[in-house]
DNA sequence: ACCTGAACACCGTTCAAGT
DNA sequence: ACCTGAACACCGTTCAAGT
């Protein structure tokens, strides 16, 4: 691909963080977090690799920007959305609050990898946590508590879990699906299980459930179970 | 489990895939995950970086490797626990399972990512993963409970959650309680929380908490939330 | 102030050649 | 069969120099 029509650099507008930042993000939802290489953004924005350096401290910094971005779309997303006063119902406040952020994380497919790898600490993602934070307590949960749901959710606040097997490309779950086969014979639960979710939903097998489901369910279950411990009957 | 003494390179021991991934394996608990480079391996196997591609196909496939030897002592480990008739008590045989994958885990620190961002489908973990719904099935679990419960554990099921919030190096740590001094008038929720529980435990701030605590009481909410669904009274 | 080109120190990997 | 050295195509980044 050569530069194309879609971006106009030909204008020269003058580069500044925030523009390498954003290209860098179009970048990674269009094709891949690993093509943004300084060079390849460099080229992206009609440029030497060696001019972003006056823009951005290193490559490291272009990642926690990129994540920071990310977490400021979050949370527009999540002030746009109407939900409950926490006092009346704190679990629907939480519930739509989660989701929302998920909404924009499908956008950026990258973004939990990158979040889980660098573990930082941004103006940004404390301030998402703090809004969290303000709904258990609102909700009437102790400091303790609190503090314990929010490890419990862990990458779940923010909207998304990592799941451990993946789609990867067509060979991988070709060569999945044979070693199974091969397997059967040792893995009779497995082989059970799976027989009977194709029966219920045929597109689905160990990895490629329907993330959006298993990701509500498994959000409810710690919800349900905070719920418990906050009001026990 | 005699861990290999120190072999010294001089004695010449052919290369074979095993030595070569179980090197890469005490790099890695040693240092760092980044430190295990071919040519930092051929180093220390005595050997130079080329030589290694007659015995791994490539570095993926290495990692690949790497990640199956862990697992396999997770099975092993997990293989070595007295743990209670899952048909008599499937919370408690889960548990126990669960923590010794852990154990296990935490003598591989660089496991966790590398397993997170390989999403890899090896015989092992699909053996482990056999074990695991075994559990379920045999604790009365229906099929299409047992597929949802796997996936709302994800990561837990192997003994480990992605802390959001990682220690870092000094300086990291200092800057994050920089930040958060000065955003203080932003952040009632979290300033007070975080005052509370430093109170309980001087050590803990937001991110630094004691994982295994954190660990258990997560496990545990999905693990009673399951066991309501599976037998409601 | 902003951008550049050459260069450096690393990667994983290929290839033809050695033993 | 196993190992090697040189080389290739990439990285991120430093530096001195250009405008």
């Amino acid at each position: 691909m050569t530069a194309s029509a879609e971006e106009r650099p030909q204008t020269r507008v003058p580069l500044n963080p925030e523009r390498v930042m954003r290209t860098a993000i179009e970048m990674a939802d269009r094709d891949h977090i690993e093509t943004v290489t300084m060079r390849n953004l460099a080229r992206r924005l009609g440029v030497e690799a060696m001019s972003l350096y006056h823009h951005v401290e290193n490559k490291s910094a272009l990642l926690d920007g990129m994540v920071d971005l990310v977490i400021g779309e979050i949370i527009e997303e999540v002030a746009a959305v109407e939900s409950p006063d926490p006092r009346d119902d704190w679990k629907a406040a939480m519930r739509e609050r989660i989701l929302a952020a998920r909404r924009v994380l499908l956008r950026h497919p990258w973004a939990p990898q990158v979040i889980e790898q660098r573990s930082l600490m941004s103006p940004s993602i404390v301030l998402y946590f703090e809004g969290t934070l303000e709904i258990f307590r609102r909700g009437g949960f102790s400091n303790d508590l609190a503090h314990h749901a929010l490890h419990a959710l862990g990458s779940r606040a923010l909207g998304f879990t990592q799941e451990l097997f993946q789609p990867a490309d067509a060979g991988d779950e070709e060569a999945a699906g044979e070693m199974l086969a091969e397997m059967a014979p040792k893995l009779p639960y497995l082989v059970g299980m799976l027989a009977e979710i194709a029966h219920d939903d045929p597109d689905s097998t160990l990895g490629w459930c329907d993330d959006q489901a298993e990701f509500e369910f498994g959000l409810d279950l710690l919800l349900n179970g905070l719920e418990q411990i906050n009001r026990p009957q």
